[in-house]
RNA sequence: GCGGACGUGGCGGAACGGUAGACGCAAGGGACUUAAAAUCCCUUGGGGGAAACCCCGUGCGGGUUCGAGUCCCGCCGUCCGCACCA
């Protein structure tokens, strides 16, 4: 078939404007990336980060999704069934900020955007199934969401409870940790308050040894973000040990309290023992004590700003209660509230051993109460070691430890935990039997009576009273109450009540729970009903979804959905009394959780996801996005696969099989003398020795400042329209794909846009001067090749066997130098063929003129994942009647690859001296015999025999002399 | 403080423990042009030499090896993550 527009071959100009919208539109027009959910014997699933629907795209989109579709056309063309869709995490505060300032609805504000970027996507040629669009602030998504959650809730993995917040008092909204800049919110710079309030929780902690172990199966993810989530989930393992406390000197008549400890091998070096502000015993030591709670106060006041944890001093109060050793009822310890304990780890209790912490030891030389070293170094005399400012926290034996004495660290450790474990406390310990639940003031058990009688559940009180049960969780959700033996007077609950030792070996996890709700209007509704008689009650799944209310108001702070005036007034699903809408709405974490699940089927409507479909797609095998998600977003993904998982939604554990982290886009800064940024748009760079660049519009210089992240702050940014209208998709495509690394930054300068667009003119001269020597050529392959046939074919095959171990790898800089390099090779034969011109063209051997037909069409097909409309113009001018978006990578003929003479490097001593030319087949007396006849060789050798010849087959020989 | 990554020409970067600097950008020279643009060709890590060729070179100092940019140990620097985690 003829081309469709028949090139004026060589000098013509490809039109990249005109071609890509018309192959745009071919390949629209046929439907060819729109991927049915039929058969899937070899599927390939290819993702990219779903973009927030700010406005436009930014280079960063335009990097991620360009790596994302070349490798969906390449496996594509290797014949996998590929799935690569789009969509839109729509949610979030951006839109709400813009009703604010602008008066905009969010959800107009939204959808506004999601038109005009997606018109953006479609320019760049990216070959998505737009027909799997999903917005995630669509009801007919959130509504699978809710539904979820509500699973969720019944399987117990989501749990309402008191937690500590940071409350913005003039935004009236809970802010995260990374909203909190030095004490103020973020946004309104208002002093931030530390509050309690109720919250929905995901448990993710439920699963925090699964997601920790199952790291190690995450062979395709980076390392680095494996480490990231292992820091994270940040499993510690030490024992937990029960203080006996002198009741005479505790507030209600307290006899124990929990420490966690990882170094229990230095326990006969404890000095005091320290509270958090927040312990339950520390409030009730406060209640009685005026100054204790003042000094309290202080702690919470201070707290947050992470500058202030880095210089602050190390504070403590002594409340006067008195623990005592659990080696030696004689050996009492001082107990302090201190500024550096921390209620959310551990039991918020610690004990102090100043000789081997730096924190205790800075305590204890601020309250005097000296220190005893209790590990001695190597090499060191124990009766001279000494610590005055620095702790001690290496390796060594065991002193002035009892029992310990002469033993290891490790040895110590051991004792420890298994002396302690064998005495035991006067508590005993009651599990509760498997559906036992908890209620926010009870827990709710099936089988067992308590001492008072009461049928069927333990009221869930605070520690520390004798009178009451301690309630516990474990982190595996399970619950267990503590008590005195006498207490459990139930026959049933005396036979399974176990007796507690002081110590018991425990892991604990840096890995909070996930505290989903904001007080946000655009996001998805939580579907629970507040009833004043049934409590929190969730909406029946027949009445979802609860929907946002499209008639809110933004004139105002605070949540719009809680001063609405009839959307939260609802009857109870339960007992049909007057109840209200809970108001609070999801983290937009969550609508991102799933995404990539339901895009498998998005069109079914009775059900988050199609069992048959999420479990033939699933897991991805490439993720692509930023290293800014390596913790968050990825480890909630992993629970909520999880969750989805033991709800029967889907039916594996991990959604990512494969994982890239792509860098980011920056560029210089310019700025005027006065101090103002000035764009890169607005700027001309004079290049030469010492750049120079000056504002276009005025003249004015301006100096160039350093190469950093594109931002809207300091006008670095390049706008990918203009960008594509100037030079094409395809330019900006192969550019951002070529310089850098792609897991490095790539700075975008004009100069490589140029270069890349120089490029893409001399491919497409390339082509056309190449099908012009293809075109007469032989329908059928030769029998034989001459050897400048043979050379091309040689050149051709190995570009291709390069290019595609290389995309394989997501190599893609690499890629682009191989393709230069076999451009440039095959620029060289056209060059030797016809030197002056058109006239030796009828000279041209058949051979050659196959090899060279071979090797235009591998030349198209190898830069068509990059640069696919360039590709698409190139391939119908070669004459081919398909699109080469739907043609079969071409094999490698891998006896092409294989010389029959190898060029090795001779070496010796180490430096290359030489090069010999053997036959491939030959022996290593004939490669020696021959190196040694080398000039180079003989004349360091100068007349002696070499101590050793090193021969590294097909690689290289080193004589030694 | 803890953990991790990285450090190669003027620049971006290549390099299964085996020829360091592929490929691109920039620069210099040349060809074609009345000229410019575009295009094409050549040169381009440093030093020495007329040349053949030689010496030095992957942040610094050691080590392993026939051979180290690559592996090990210790520094220095840059970037990133976590951070009073008991």
């Amino acid at each position: 078939m003829q081309p469709v527009t028949k090139p004026k071959m060589p000098t013509d100009r490809y039109n990249a404007a005109e071609a890509e919208a018309r192959w745009q539109k071919v390949w629209e027009e046929r439907g060819i990336f729109r991927t049915p959910n039929a058969e899937l014997a070899k599927k390939y699933y290819v993702l990219e980060m779903f973009p927030y629907p700010s406005g436009r795209i930014h280079m960063g989109h335009v990097r991620n999704y360009t790596m994302g579709d070349v490798v969906a056309r390449v496996k594509r063309a290797m014949g996998f069934t590929v799935l690569h869709p789009m969509g839109w995490d729509a949610f979030g505060m951006p839109a709400e900020n813009a009703a604010m300032e602008r008066k905009v609805h969010p959800k107009i504000w939204t959808y506004e955007n999601i038109a005009a970027m997606k018109s953006q996507l479609k320019s760049m040629g990216l070959s998505l199934d737009w027909s799997r669009e999903i917005a995630t602030c669509d009801p007919a998504y959130y509504k699978h969401q809710q539904a979820m959650f509500l699973d969720f809730l019944r399987a117990g993995l989501v749990e309402r409870r008191k937690s500590k917040v940071n409350w913005d008092p003039v935004d009236q909204t809970v802010l995260a940790n990374e909203q909190v800049i030095d004490g103020r919110g973020w946004r309104s710079g208002a002093l931030v308050e530390q509050c309690e309030l109720t919250q929905w929780f995901f448990k993710i902690t439920r699963f925090s040894q699964d997601l920790l172990d199952a790291l190690d199966t995450l062979e395709r993810w980076p390392e680095k973000v494996r480490l990231m989530q292992k820091n994270w989930i940040g499993r510690s393992e030490g024992l937990l040990v029960r203080f006996a406390l002198d009741p005479r000197s505790t507030p209600n008549g307290e006899d124990e309290f929990e420490v966690f400890t990882t170094r229990p091998d230095t326990l006969f070096g404890a000095k005091f023992m320290a509270l958090a502000p927040d312990h339950p015993l520390a409030a009730a030591a406060a209640e009685k004590n005026p100054k204790l709670s003042q000094f309290i106060e202080e702690c919470r006041r201070r707290g947050t700003a992470e500058a202030e944890i880095e210089t602050a001093e190390k504070l403590g109060f002594d409340t006067g209660i008195r623990a005592l050793h659990p080696f030696d009822k004689s050996w009492t310890l001082p107990v302090y509230v201190a500024n550096f304990i921390l209620m959310e780890y551990g039991t918020g209790a610690i004990f102090g051993c100043p000789a081997h912490d730096q924190r205790d030891l800075d305590f204890v030389n601020k309250y005097g109460l000296g220190n005893t070293p209790v590990v001695c170094p190597p090499g060191q005399d124990p009766k001279t070691f000494v610590i005055t400012d620095t702790a001690y926290d290496g390796d060594g034996r065991m002193i002035n430890s009892r029992f310990l004495d002469g033993m290891t660290i490790a040895e110590a450790k051991e004792e420890v935990a298994r002396r302690l474990e064998e005495r035991k406390t006067s508590n005993y310990r009651l599990d509760l039997p498997s559906g036992a639940y908890r209620a926010p003031t009870m827990v709710v058990v099936p089988a067992v009576r308590d001492v008072n009688g009461s049928p069927s559940y333990f009221h869930a009180r605070r520690k520390f009273s004798n009178k009451y049960y301690q309630l516990r969780t474990l982190p595996d959700g399970r619950y267990y109450v503590i008590g005195r033996r006498n207490l459990f007077q139930n026959r049933k609950a005396l036979d399974i009540a176990k007796p507690i030792a002081v110590g018991e070996r425990q892991t604990n996890f840096r890995l909070r729970d996930w505290g989903i709700s904001r007080q946000r209007y655009w996001g998805c509704p939580i579907p629970i009903v507040h009833c004043p008689a049934c409590g929190a009650v969730p909406v029946p799944k027949g009445d979802l979804p609860v929907t946002l209310p499209e008639d809110v108001t933004f004139d105002r702070s605070g949540n719009p959905l809680d001063r609405h005036p009839i959307w939260k007034h609802v009857e109870c699903p339960q007992c049909r009394g007057p109840a209200t809408r809970e108001t609070d709405t999801m983290d937009t974490f969550v609508d991102s959780s799933w995404y990539f699940e339901r895009f498998t089927d998005p069109w079914i409507t009775t059900a988050p996801t199609d069992r048959a479909m999420v479990d033939s797609w699933m897991p991805v095998d490439q993720y692509i996005g930023g290293i800014e998600h390596a913790i968050l977003h990825l480890l909630y993904s992993r629970f909520f696969t999880r969750a989805m998982k033991a709800t029967g939604h889907v039916g594996l554990d991990e959604p990512f099989a494969g994982l890239f982290t792509q860098g980011m886009v920056v560029h210089e800064t310019y700025r005027t003398a006065a101090g103002e940024w000035a764009a890169p748009a607005e700027v001309k760079v004079e290049e030469g020795d010492n750049r120079r660049a000056s504002l276009i519009a005025t003249g004015e210089p301006v100096e160039i400042g350093p190469i950093e992240k594109m931002s809207k702050s300091k006008r670095n940014t390049v706008d990918p329209d203009d960008i594509i209208r100037e030079y094409g998709a395809d330019v900006a495509r192969w550019f951002m794909l070529s310089d850098s690394p792609p897991e490095r930054d790539v700075n975008w300068t004009e100069k490589g846009v140029q270069g890349a667009w120089r490029f893409a003119q001399r491919l497409w001269r390339l082509v056309g001067e190449a099908a012009t020597i293809a075109r007469s050529a032989p329908a059928e392959r030769p029998a034989h090749f001459s050897s400048p046939a043979l050379a091309l074919r040689k050149a051709t095959h190995r570009a291709l066997a390069k290019v595609t171990e290389d995309i394989e790898k997501l190599h893609f800089n690499v890629c682009v130098a191989h393709i230069y390099e076999f451009a440039n090779a095959l620029n060289a034969v056209i060059g030797d063929l016809a030197p002056e011109g058109e006239g030796a063209e009828a000279d041209i051997a058949p051979d050659l003129r196959w090899a060279m037909s071979e090797a235009v069409n591998v030349l198209v097909q190898l830069f068509h994942p990059m640069m696919p409309h360039l590709a698409e113009e190139c391939w119908a001018a070669i004459g081919r009647d398909s699109l080469v978006a739907q043609t079969a990578w071409p094999q490698v003929e891998h006896a092409l690859l294989i010389e029959d003479t190898l060029t090795l490097p001779v070496q010796v001593n180490g430096r290359k001296r030489a090069d010999v030319t053997v036959a491939r087949t030959a022996g290593a007396a004939e490669i020696e015999t021959a190196v040694l006849a080398l000039d180079a060789v003989k004349r360091v050798l100068d007349g002696k025999a070499p101590k050793k010849v090193i021969i590294v087959p097909q690689r290289i020989v080193n004589v030694v002399a």
